[in-house]
This record gives structure tokens, sequence and C-alpha cells, in this order.
DNA sequence: TTGTAAGCGTTATCAA
DNA sequence: TTGATAACGCTTACAA
């Protein structure tokens, strides 16, 4: 592996005006750049990034700390995440399976030296500490957090607003008979959308009644299992909003079973609005949630607080979670004034064709 | 930030003592081993990765390059990969949106000294000088790969077993008449998958022919337009073989709108097992691709051609394509023998609760 | 415009 | 068992 000496040697110059003129310093004269850059393509010189970083401070490089997620919506993030760092020339480091603080902490550790600012996704209430001790060593930035650090740029969900607008949009059908398949306890994305559901209710004077709050745990399955609970309670309600589009899945497909209608005897509205979502019968009604969109922000959050020298940056950005309207709740047209959109692509357009698509095999 | 020097001072001894301390050496005293350990505590050491790498030459990250795909089956892939660099306490470096061969070279170089070896995914056939290249700077492993390259390992799908046993299917189901939905011209999976179609047919003694073999681009769009087309014949075939699921999909629906019905009146069969295709009415039979596994193994091939020194390992792996029979072909019972496998699981327990579903609203 | 030399923060090789 | 000190490969004052 040929080094900046063996350039330096065969282009006859000093290693330093090698640096300079690989790098672009105005103070290189035009013949010596040439030769420089002659050496250098003959060499087939690449320069080390570890050695540029270690004299330069800078990595050109972003951590990123995820849980154990996955599925589409993770591989969204991630996306976002990588093309908003490419388009800024940088490149990403990740780590995932980061459950608790100590794992966040160890990961961050090893990472010094070798980025230059990390995102932490998802991280839950306990380590706070620990990023309070990150973030001295590299700016950070929280992806959908459970709490606020100061000193640290944020990108969430709107939670709250969509769980709002979704339950606003079955109490605008005339729905007043609304139950819930909330997320489990102690998550604090399911904590919101349980609260935005209820000042929904609450807003169109409708009391929340815990009879009508079911409680599942983000899976497909405990939405298939919530509808025998339902059941059992004798009557039915006339519409669900399931926390989740798992959940919504899994009742969807228990309420087929029980040869229950939707939307005619019950409505149903998610949330994600995951890819199935629109291949349900009926085509689900749920909350878009733009995973791409997340990870993008987060990285121009990150890189903005790099540049800015001075106190790092804490700006909470809240990514806006539209209500998308399909068929699973009937009566579409009642919604038109909303700030609901409708979904009415046609079949053929689902997919865009995208610009790698016709490169793999992949969906 | 404190480095090895402040953390030298603190303990009193020399900076070569810390870092043999830290670093487990045997020649260290356990009274000075606490010491130093204390130290370092004390003062919250956290070793610089770019200085460590200068000097060992090894940075424990893999580096993946990636085109520019997203969906479930990147995200599986990612996955794989991560889990199992984790597994054996390595990084991941990740940089996407590699179309050609000048922005992979470009980018391997970039990771130069920051990495200890290098996964390419998907690399197009004009890559294969530029992988020459960079295989003589750090271990390279293909993911599926269109070429193969001597001194490189590499890990492929089953296309065309994959392709020959979904085919194989529909003619033991008793089909004769079957067509194809191919994928783009100058796709090597597109053309294996043909392949394997052909390969089938005339097994079972029957003639392929360029009228039953209709061109997609594998996407969803392209599947629902080829109906037309098949329409437009006049005598629609009995049973149909897509080269991948998105198309299915497109397939499907248009079928639905011509009230074709599915397998009654035409028999289906998807390729990538994507996770719609059990969502689908009815459910697609497909040949399944674990895009995980793909990761996986990758990572355990880059791992093992790291450990071991000498000549480059070069082992082709490929990761079988098992065909799941769902209902989009009838009469299943036939299947039996083959080597198929039955996708009978019950609606509840399709989603397998992940470690951190109930951590997470994400599907 | 170019070269010399001092870092950057580690690890590794010697002696002691 | 420890400590000097020389790498590792690069950038960047400071001199020339």
């Amino acid at each position: 592996m040929a080094t900046i000496r063996d350039v330096a040697r065969a282009a006859e110059v000093s290693i330093a005006t090698v640096s300079r003129a690989l790098n672009g310093s105005a103070r290189v004269s035009e013949a010596t750049r040439q030769r420089v850059g002659a050496a250098a393509d003959a060499l087939d010189y690449w320069p080390n990034g570890a050695a540029r970083s270690l004299s330069t401070r800078r990595t050109h490089t972003l951590g990123v700390l995820l849980p154990d997620l996955h599925g589409e919506f993770f591989s969204e993030v991630i996306r976002g995440l990588d093309h908003a760092a490419r388009e800024q020339s940088f490149q990403t480091l990740i780590s995932s399976s980061h459950a608790d603080t100590d794992t966040v902490l160890s990961a961050a550790r090893s990472m010094q030296g070798r980025i230059d600012g990390l995102v932490i996704m998802s991280p839950d209430a306990g380590s706070a500490h620990g990023i309070d001790r990150i973030k001295q060593t590299f700016p950070v930035v929280l992806l959908n957090p459970r709490f606020d650090v100061t000193g640290c740029s944020a990108v969430s969900i709107a939670n709250f607003d969509g769980a709002y607008s979704a339950t606003g949009h079955l109490l605008a059908l005339g729905h007043r008979h609304i139950a819930t398949l909330a997320g489990p306890a102690g998550n604090a994305d399911a904590a919101e959308r349980l609260r935005g559901y209820r000042d929904a209710l609450r807003n169109a004077e409708v009391e929340p009644s815990s009879a009508l709050e079911f409680r599942g745990d983000f899976t497909e399955a405990s939405g298939y299992e919530i509808v025998e609970e339902i059941v059992r309670q004798g009557s039915l309600p006339s519409a669900v909003f399931a926390a989740n589009d798992s959940m919504a899945v899994g009742l969807v497909s228990a309420l087929a079973l029980r040869r229950i209608q939707i939307p005619r005897d019950l409505a149903v509205v998610g949330f994600d609005d995951i890819a199935i979502a629109r291949y349900l019968s009926p085509p689900l009604t749920t909350v878009h949630v733009d995973a791409y969109e997340l990870g993008a922000r987060a990285v121009r959050l990150l890189i903005s607080s790099l540049r800015s020298d001075g106190p790092p940056e804490s700006k909470h950005e809240v990514l806006p979670a539209p209500l998308v309207v399909r068929d699973s709740c009937g009566s579409r047209l009642i919604a038109r004034g909303s700030a609901s959109r409708r979904d009415s692509r046609p079949v053929r357009k689902r997919t865009r064709p995208h610009p790698n698509q016709a490169g793999g095999p992949q969906p």
C-alpha cells in the first residue's frame, strides 16, 4: 500500500507538498500539482483515513445507534440517514441492538475518534444520563426520544397529533362509541397516542372510558387476540383506533374470521402506514409516519450543529403524521374538510418505480 | 477529552503502562493495573479509535457498499450484516447509493484505513475491474454479484433452483401452459430465474415458448400492465411464474379487476416472499429469499477471511431459496412430495413477537 | 512556492 | 514489571 511518502519520493517533493497538492491547497504551483497528481495516480495512492482524521480531528463520519428494530420502518430510517449524510459527503457508522444505557454508552465510547457526531434512536428514559456524558464528546441528535435533553437536538414523531386526527376522523364520521387498541404501558409513543385519542374524544364531548381502552403490545398477535376481549364485552364499539398498524392487521384478520365487516360493522384506523396497510381488505385508513424523513432530518440537524461552533444546538423538530384516508372507515366523503388526505392512487401506480428497482430483484 | 497521557500522569506511570494495563496485557502488576483503572475511570478516559487503528492497523470495522435499494429486503440484509458483525464485535461503516464502478471505487477508497474488510452488494458486471483493485487493499466479499471474482468470497441467491422448483410445483399440479413474467433484460437475477423456469419446463418435456415469456421490469406496475398483454393474446395460460413478488402483486391486482380468479382460472407463483405476499388474496405461493441470512453469511465469510492469513479465500456460497406453498396455486395436496414447504402458520402467529417490538411503535 | 518538523493518540519494541 | 521512544500516515505551522 503506497503512502504519502512514496508519492513524495516519486514526485520528488516533500510529503507536505503532496498533502497540499492533493488537498487542493492554493499554495502549490500548477506544475508540481500535476507532477504530484501523476505520481499519486501511478502509485494508485489511497490516503489513510485514520491517519488523516487523527491529524485533522475530523472524520466525515456520522455514528448511528439503533435499537434492534427491523422491518420497513427501520430500513426507511436508515435510508433517510444515509442519503442525507451522503448528500453532505458523510459516511455512516452504524451499530444496532442497543437496548439499554450501558450498551449505548459503550458503543458511543468505541466510536470515539472515528465519528464527528452521533444519532441515537429511541433511547429509553434510563439513558438520559448516558447521553449527557456522550454529548460532551461529540454532538448528539436524538431520534424519537422518550425525553428531552438540553444541549441536544431531536426529531420526533407527532404521536399526539396523529392520534388526535385519527380519532377526530372517526368522530367526524359520526362515531361516538370509539375503542382504542393502545400500545404497551411504559412505551412513550403508546402513551402519546393514547393521550391524543382521549383528547380528541373529550374535545367532542365524549368521555373516554376505560372499558373502551384495550391494552396491546404493538404486535399483530395482540391485535388478533384483543378481538376476543372486545367481543366478550357484549356490545361492539362502532370504531377502533389501533395505536399501530401491526395491531390493526391482527385485528382485521380476527374480524374477518368472525365475519364482522369493516367498515360496515366496525370502522378501523391504524398508525404508521406500513406497506401492508394499503393491501388489507379493505385498505386501511391510517396515520402516515415518514420514516425516511425522520432519518434525513436527524442527519441534517446533526450536520448543522457540527458546522456551528458555539453552544450546542438543541432544536426539537416534530415530524408531522398526517392521516391517510383509505376505505376502512367508510363514508369517505365526510372527511373532506379535515386535515387528512385521501389516498386514491390507482393500483397500478401504487409503487413508484424506484431508480434502482430495475437493477435488482428485490422489492 | 482525556488522553492516555492524562491517565498516565494521574496514575503516575508511563503511557506504555497505561496502554498495557487497559488492554489486559499480562506484563502488568495487579497493583498498577488497579491504579491505572482507577485513574482512567476518574478521568472518564475514552481511547481514540483513529489513533489506535493507525497504530494497530486494525479497525474492528466492516465496510458495506450498497446500491440504492430500499424496502424490506434491503433492511433485512443490513440487519443480518449488522448482527453478524456485532456478534464478533465488529462495527459497520455503511455507504449506499452506489450505482456504477466509479462510485464504488471511490467509496472504497475513502474507507481506506477505517475498515478491515468490505462487503459489496450487487455490483454490476462493469465493476469487476474496480473490485480487482479494491481486493488488493482489503478482503472483499460480494453479495449477490453478477459475476465471479477470483480471490473474493461471495454469497448469492439460488435464483435458478428457486425458479426451477416454483415452475416444478406448477408442473406437478398438472399445469402445462405456464407463462412467466420475467425480469428486465440484462439483470442477472432475472436471467437466472428465467433459465430455471425454462429448464423445469424442458425437464417435464414441455417446450418453452417465447409467446409465454413476458418481459417486466420487477415493478408492480409492470406486473399490472402485463395482464393486458396476456389477455390480448386470446388464450389464457393456466399458470404464471412471476420472477419477483412485486410483479406478482401487480398481476394479482389486475386479475382481480378482470374477475379472473386465482387459482381457479390462473395459478400464480412469485419470487422473494416479501411481507405482503401472505396478505394477498389468495396468499401468494412464492420462493422465499432469506435476506437476513444473506447479510449474515457475507459478514461471516468476510470475518473468516480476515482471520485467515495466506491467500485470500474465495468461497462462493449459494443461499437456498425454498418454495413456500400458500394458496395461489390451489390443489396444495399434490405438492407434498416436493422440496417445498407448506406455510400453514395460523394468522395470529404470523409475526413472531420480536425482542424489541414492544419497545417501539414501528412494525 | 516549497521544505522541515512538530504534532495527532495510540501501540510496540527495546532496554533497564 | 516498567519506561523511553520509535513508529503508524497524515496535516499544518513556521521557516526558508
